[in-house]
DNA sequence: TAGATTGTTAATCGATTAACAATC
DNA sequence: TAGATTGTTAATCGATTAACAATC
């Protein structure tokens, strides 16, 4: 059960993206100095979380580009596409529907859900919007797993108790709230104030240095 | 020249949400304790993190909310408003130009740049799209410092170049693309391919797990 | 071959956690 | 007062970095 580090965990997309940028330049090999070099870290970090895509790489030619590219997808688990829900299709859960890049990375959304009359009924991207009323049932029935959560921060703990309780595993959780995971699902909270705070922080950290040597 | 480590940067939004809606509740005083549990994290690490805002609490009372909540605020710099840019009005550029919420956070977007002409001179909630061509000179000439770039990832580095070379200090980039921070400029990456890995990952352990049980 | 690169083992660094005196 | 909570100092844990033999 020996569980990886949530930073490699992070790290894994990112080597991915270069590789496919690198793959579509033709390159066949390249070495963990050059990926590190690219992305501004160090070359012995690059060769430590690759090692657990279990990968291995030729000394002095370095690793097979598309090797490394199956590795990682598969340790992702992004060959395998999911079926996924999305709630509450507001502006940013419609730019998440109309996003089809995620199915790349085994984000399949079959259906949105919200609450509002003029929404349920209609087709966003190709996807038809429900009931939320429905949503408890519609999990049931479809076994889906995995839910995109882009509702306002006030609903969102109620839903996810809903969707949990129907038989979801994962959840995806846009909302600005932190949702608390139990045994047997996975949360993942994206924070986009947490982004935005670490951005703002240091930006006047670095604007009070520069005051400073003046 | 004393750092706050990354982690902390990053729960402290987290602290603030929570604080925030307490304060909702008349609630006055407030113990790490109850922050720990209400966020399923431990309350020596909360005491240790709110440390950083200068706020100190009282022995057997706790700390006072509307305290914290003010500390965080200019620890994170979200009580100085900035003007910033956003490129790209696609979908997701579109979602974040209608979402109020971040003014909260110190961001004001005062205009929108698209390279398509269908797109330039309209008004999207308010704010007005300008033609991308323009950007640089507009940078230099407002003297803003911060950018949210959500062009797709082809265009990405080319863009920051300009902005920097314009006179930007900082930038958002919601590109799936990791653009190199360099000197005097803060970058901050939201990948939200990164967020979904480590979720899709999570979700195939636990149901490998799960099925090893039975 | 010579030299660059891998993979592994050890050392360092930093963040988290523990312990506990101070305090209201 | 008694007991909960803070704030600080020390211990632990884990991630990053360094060192180096193996290898093509």
């Amino acid at each position: 059960m020996e569980s990886v580090s949530l930073p490699t965990l992070r790290r894994l997309p990112k080597y991915l993206m270069l590789l496919q940028s690198l793959e579509q330049q033709r390159v066949i090999y390249v070495s963990t100095t050059l990926i590190a070099h690219e992305l501004g870290i160090e070359a012995i970090q690059v060769r430590k979380d690759l090692e657990v895509t279990g990968v291995v790489g030729k000394p002095k030619v370095g690793f097979v580009v598309s090797d490394l590219i199956q590795g990682i997808i598969r340790f992702l688990n992004w060959d395998n596409r999911r079926e996924a829900f999305l709630i509450g299709v507001g502006a940013l859960g419609s730019a998440i529907l109309g996003y089809q890049g995620f199915r790349e990375f085994g984000l399949d959304i079959i259906a949105g859900f919200d609450n509002d009359p003029r929404k349920i009924g209609k087709t966003i991207h190709g996807i038809e919007i429900l009931d939320i009323a429905k949503l408890g049932n519609l999990i049931e029935r479809m076994k889906v797993r995995l839910a995109v959560l882009t509702v306002p921060a006030a609903f969102a703990p109620e839903i996810a108790g809903i969707m949990i309780f129907s038989g979801i595993k994962a959840i995806w959780n846009f909302a600005p709230c932190h949702i608390k995971a139990r045994e047997g699902v996975v949360i993942e909270n994206v924070s986009l104030s947490q982004s935005l705070g670490v951005l703002t922080h240091r930006l006047s950290k670095m604007e009070q240095n520069y005051s400073e040597v003046i």
